[in-house]
RNA sequence: GGAGAGGUGGUCGAGCUGGUCUAAGGCACCGGUCUUGAAAACCGGCGAAUGGAAACAUUCCGUGGGUUCGAAUCCCACCCUCUCCGCCA
């Protein structure tokens, strides 16, 4: 969510920062800006009276006391009342109203953020390693994990639906064997708490991060409570500080977690059909950081970094681009992808989105700390894929697929794999 | 799921027969006095949000409604926590 002082005093700036998303929203801070002067002019009456109110509720007392006649006061007094209810009614709708617009309005992109429609407009930062050679004819990951048995999308299609995966053997295995490494790497070598949250988020959760009110068609629902399916950890470990006032001697706060997420992705049909790259459910360990707001940039580069190091470490060649304005995602102000290399696709795909969103979350989520002057302010929130799971599988069977179909398992890898060196 | 108790500022906690609550007090924290230094003691400060240039004003006692001139306090609904019982991995 903007900061409406910052609409009230900037709008120029803010609609000429919108338009880095290639998409116009000057009509919706015009109304903001409208909905405010309202506001405001109904705040400034209504509290004079209240103070009336407050006034007369302090005498009433103290002239019944003195044995005073009071009742001509309370008929003024009722007045007022009904004048206050009326026009609370009337803020309250209008402070509703511009919540509603507000919380629909994206964030502001950082001025770092290349300019640019889609993903062909991303600039590549840097990469790492070169596109895996084959000598022989390489296979995509779902025919090795048909050929290995050890993965089994009809199956999951038939106990659930489309895009499910049942993952069999050594397939299982190496998912688990992933999952255990990245959060040990992100523990033991870069500083992260461990967190294992829940993964159904209430609604105030899902507003926190931005996920809802605009996207809920994305996510599903949970028929019988108000609750829904996490998208990603992000949404929990987020929301792990919804409502708190933090010390500024902890910034930054990194968490790291595993879950299991869950995206409905209504317009993703006939996209990456086959395998494990868009599915319902998938796994993913995420980063998150809570940082003073003068370091999140620096917090947002060193983050992105742990993620790199944990493929540099697997050995799969990489690149970090970053997004352009009309490629950023809702709530982010300035993001890297990371993309791995992936043969079957013969390009880079995405297996990390590393993020910087300022104060956007934490002013929907009420994160504060309090500052060197004992002021409270917002945190800046970040986080990032560290990494995706099924993604990371996909691009092992890949890459370290052998010319007889068998897959070698990275180095790392081996002793999280109880000493399995060859898939086979 | 059933019965009972309870949700108050960073924290503990008083208030809860409606009107000096304009939320006591302790702790924590910050500043000062004292001290070689520290502790203790003493003095002072110390919640958040909104509106306002400021003075200041308003709002906030789990959430949302209601009664009243006036609600932390009374009424209704919901959420959560604790204790006991039931069920359960």
């Amino acid at each position: 969510m903007l900061d409406i002082k910052v609409i009230r005093e900037k709008p120029e700036w803010v609609k000429e920062r919108l338009a880095v998303r290639c998409k116009d929203y000057s009509a919706q801070v015009d109304e903001i800006i409208a909905l405010d002067r309202e506001r405001r002019a109904i705040i400034a009456d209504t509290d004079l009276l209240k103070q009336r109110q407050n006034s007369a509720s302090r005498e009433i007392p103290r002239i019944k006391q003195e044995g005073g006649e009071v009742s001509d006061l309370m008929t003024e007094m009722k007045a007022i009342s009904e004048k206050v209810k009326e026009d609370d009614r009337r803020l309250t709708e209008l402070e509703d109203k511009q919540k509603e617009i507000l919380l629909a309005i994206p964030n502001t992109p950082s001025e770092t953020v290349p300019p640019g429609a889609d993903s062909d407009d991303n600039i590549e930062q840097r990469h790492w390693g070169e596109p895996t050679e084959f000598s022989f004819d390489a296979k995509p990951h779902w025919v090795l994990g048909a050929d290995l048995d050890i993965l089994d999308p009809e199956r999951a299609a038939k106990v659930t639906g489309a895009r499910f995966h049942f993952y069999k053997g050594l397939g299982a295995r190496l998912e688990r064997a992933i999952i255990n490494f990245y959060l040990d790497l992100h523990v033991e070598k870069h500083g992260y708490t461990e967190l294992f949250p829940p993964y159904l988020a209430n609604r105030a959760s899902m507003t926190g991060t931005g996920q809802l009110p605009k996207f809920e068609d994305d996510m599903f629902r949970v028929d019988s409570q108000d609750y829904f399916l996490i998208p990603t950890a992000e949404v929990p470990v987020t929301n792990f500080h919804r409502d708190e006032i933090l010390n500024a001697a902890d910034l930054p706060i990194k968490y790291c977690a595993y879950s299991a997420c869950f995206r409905a992705e209504a317009g993703s049909a006939g996209r990456d059909t086959r395998g494990l790259i868009r599915q319902h459910q998938f796994n993913k360990v995420e980063l998150v950081k809570f940082a003073h707001p003068d370091t999140s940039y620096a917090e947002l580069e060193s983050l992105t970094r742990d993620a790199e190091h944990a493929l540099q470490l697997l050995g799969l060649p990489h690149r970090v681009v970053a997004l352009c304005g009309g490629d950023l995602g809702f709530s982010s102000a300035k993001t890297y992808d990371i993309e791995v290399w992936l043969p079957s696709y013969n390009r880079y795909a995405e297996i990390s989105s590393c993020s910087n969103f300022e104060e956007f979350q934490a002013r929907r989520a009420a994160i504060r700390f309090r500052d060197e002057n004992g002021k409270t302010r917002l945190v800046h929130t970040l986080n990032g894929s560290g990494l995706a799971i099924g993604r990371t599988t996909a691009a092992i069977l890949e890459n370290y697929q052998n010319a007889d179909g068998s897959v070698r398992v990275p180095d790392v890898l081996v002793p999280y794999m109880r000493g399995v060196t060859v898939i086979r």
